[in-house]
DNA sequence: TATTATACTGTACATATATTCAGTATTTTT
DNA sequence: AAAAATACTGAATATATGTACAGTATAATA
């Protein structure tokens, strides 16, 4: 993605506060009208520069056939899978472990994020993680001391803190007085962190 | 909202998918080829049906000028209020209590949603509420026994759960054993239920 | 220094599109 | 039984709109 001009920048505000209000794009005409210009040619060449740049897509011929794209659209929504905590195997995104999705905005969860767990028994019942919780995770091996991990030891996946003692030494500390601190040597023992919670989701 | 008939439902579907998948309203003939109609004019009467029955919106002569109405709109977002527990004073929808607003789906939350509360103390620690939690609030008078509800005693807000004992005896149950049951002789007290909670949402 | 990108005005035009009019037929409501 | 709503086809048309072409000017880049 190409650096953005700040008059093209005015013209990618102006569509999507346009969206926002009309439920649809608006036209050269339109942009022309919101920020001042004289010719449609202007709203035009910085459309045409928009689409060069990755920001818009435009449907060649049809009006008003301005999309914003994506990663540049904090406005609509996506769908996001929701991924059971199953027992044996990873929480991989294959069709078979997606329970359903959910339309939510990507911003939503401020690091972003790539699905939603959904999370079994209460191990983390202190953190206030209760069962059936949805946890938004961010896929990453970038954790800290204190986030709380979702993590693959063998073909068990949990969820718990993460806190690393030594090079060598990980724990993973659930957050319930009933369960136990999991110790790992990573010389001996395997661990994957599949990535961390950013966010929770609960719908009664 | 009178009633809308299965074909003006298959015509309302269609100006969902189309906008979800291309970022812009159907033209007439896009409606057409979609749905199988060989006349322009078959996607006219739907529309102005449509319109008339409050479903969705026409811009008189702009292009692909359909907006589909807030209330029957399952994919856009809304702008809902974060509102802080005040202290003093119910938790209203007045400018000054509201901290900032999220933008979320209007159907995140099963049953719909007025605005999120967020949370101070740990007196539902148990129940997973956490400080600074948000929870999403449906205004309601209608609760049940084991709802957690947002209710106001005099001037303090709080969020508890809620069991009728008799006709005039009302407990609010904190879930957390460092507070006490607060339990209220409705013929001496004044309780008011502000809402209930249909979910929470939580940002690390 | 030449070239490309940015940032416009202004005119023109083909076509994409909304919209009206004329029909036909079935179902629902009054 | 009459009227209104639903559900279409088909043709016609005014206009809304994208887009190309002709210029001008400045800043950034090679």
């Amino acid at each position: 993605m190409k650096e953005i001009t700040s008059q093209q920048q005015r013209v990618l505000d102006c569509i999507q506060i346009y969206l926002k209000k009309t439920g649809f794009p608006p036209t050269r005409a339109d942009i022309c009208k919101e920020l001042g210009f004289k010719s449609p040619n202007s709203a035009e060449t910085h459309l045409r520069a928009l689409e060069k740049k990755g920001f818009i897509s435009i449907e060649s011929g049809a009006s008003r056939g301005i999309s914003v794209n994506d990663q540049n659209n904090s406005f609509g929504g996506d769908e996001y899978p929701v991924i059971g905590l199953v027992a044996a195997g990873s929480p991989t995104l294959a069709e078979e472990n997606i329970e359903r999705t959910i339309n939510c905005p990507k911003s939503f969860f401020e690091s972003g994020f790539d699905y939603f767990l959904k999370v079994r028994g209460l191990s983390m019942k202190d953190a206030g993680i209760m069962e059936d919780d949805l946890i938004a995770v961010k896929k990453t091996t970038d954790v800290k001391n204190g986030d709380i991990v979702i993590a693959r030891l063998d073909d068990e996946v949990t969820v718990k803190f993460f806190n690393r003692k030594s090079s060598n030494i990980v724990e993973l500390e659930p957050a319930n007085e009933d369960f136990e601190n999991i110790v790992i040597n990573l010389e001996s023992e395997q661990l994957h962190i599949e990535g961390k919670s950013v966010g929770l989701l609960r719908r009664n």
